[in-house]
DNA sequence: TTAGTATATGAACAGTTGTTCATATGTTCA
DNA sequence: TGAACATATGAACAACTGTTCATATACTAA
């Protein structure tokens, strides 16, 4: 098998090196499914508000005017990503930002496209 | 038009409250952008090796193993809502994160994806 | 100018996603 | 126990995405 040409700039050491310290490919993929989460407009809109405060579903629902259905299913997609938790309290589930990374998250990222003017 | 039944919980003052607090619509929909670029598996390895070094782009080719379009098209997404920047380097293109706030960003997300085992 | 290298772009196709509709499950209280 | 409320889930369809292929553009050196 023929290597690849190679422009001058390239250094075949080097971006072994760069690969083995960049992550692991099942932990990219992780993050793939995290920002991927994180694309849905309303997806965003429920951690903007459960960031605020905690809340159940059907707070949720009211204040994102979407169907029920779509909350729910938004909801299922934190969830499983652990970005977003749950508690039962009573007959109402209610739904609280899993951890600071995801403030952080979100935050550095309002404050990105914040800047643009 | 007949309001929607309300469960208890649901405070229509406090939601309108907690809306108001919450991100433009506008940079909703810019974030959403964002994250939906960072969802690709070929669009994160790039950023994670333009972090530890500015690279043209057929050394990232060769460290990616997809074709140079697939780089470019890459490239020009994470352009495009600026999260890398473009220098020109005689015959190359140098591509570099664009600022801080986009390590942060994967950064916060490795670290969260790292933390479950 | 021309050849060769470096990068960008458009079209197109397969694969993926978000929403809604319909329905199921779970909880409370009378 | 049953009625009413709260939430979850599956199916299905339209809309969107990432890659490749083919080709265009840009820069350099001879």
């Amino acid at each position: 098998m023929f290597m690849k040409e190679k422009c001058e700039r390239v250094n075949p050491e080097q971006i072994e090196n760069l690969l083995q310290k960049a992550p692991a490919a099942e932990n990219i993929t992780r993050m793939s499914a995290v920002f991927q989460a994180l694309q849905s407009n309303t997806r965003l809109k429920i951690l903007f508000l459960l960031r605020q405060k905690e809340m159940c579903v059907c707070e949720l629902e009211q204040a994102l005017e979407v169907t029920q259905s779509a909350v729910s299913h938004g909801l299922r997609t934190l969830r499983q990503l652990d970005l977003v938790r749950v508690r039962r309290e009573g007959k109402f589930t209610v739904y609280y930002i899993a951890d600071e990374h995801v403030r952080t998250l979100i935050e550095m990222c309002l404050e990105h496209v914040e800047e643009k003017t």
